[in-house]
DNA sequence: TTTACATATCGAGAATTATAGATATATTTG
DNA sequence: CAAATATATCTATAATTCTCGATATGTAAA
């Protein structure tokens, strides 16, 4: 963790919508429906569900997420057309650990 | 800890100057020189030295500190004509565990 | 190989934030 | 009380971010 990667990770953290996004994701079958296509795969969240639960566009949506991996706070994993976000716990640690 | 705040705190934490207040702060007497006219006093840092430290300018600083201290990232003691802030750590371990 | 669907990127106008100088307030000192 | 000093607030412009619709890209299904 250094600076500049803590700043980022902090204006992600200074939006509503991208904080309660990891906070989703903590627990996503509580908030999420099941990912009826996939049989054996359950290791995030696609983005159209993370966008229809949050209201905003899918290009807004879109563009949080790939921020958000940008600096390391979501792991995002393609599987065919569906890209599946989940929380990045090392980054998450590293941030908490460097501003305590 | 709850979102409205959480985000307020990533605010003050998605810029450089404001994110290493907080990391100076960690330990005042490596990045500060010492408070000469108090004798009995060492709880924290005044608004001059972390504006002269940072660079920018006295209102700046002044705002950054103001909102710092509304989100409870600082703890803010008034001495005559002196200001001295140090970390709130309740609230910055409220934050780190409300991430995680 | 079209067509449909999921996601990403682009471009633009609206909204917010950054930053400073000027000024106000509060406190101490002479 | 007047002058000096530390900090806070106000105002304004520049810079950045927000958010969307439009469009592009990549993948799967027909």
């Amino acid at each position: 963790m250094n600076l500049r990667i803590a700043t980022e990770i902090g204006k992600c953290l200074s939006n509503k919508t991208r904080f309660q996004i990891l906070e989703w994701l903590k627990e996503p079958e509580k908030h999420f429906p099941p990912h009826e296509t996939l049989k054996h795969f359950n290791d995030g969240v696609c983005v159209t569900y993370i966008q229809e639960k949050s209201g905003l566009s899918q290009s807004t949506i879109s563009t949080y997420l790939t921020n958000m991996e940008k600096c390391g706070l979501l792991i995002s994993t393609r599987h065919g057309k569906w890209s599946y976000l989940k929380r990045n716990e090392a980054t998450i640690k590293a941030f908490t650990e460097y501003l305590t």
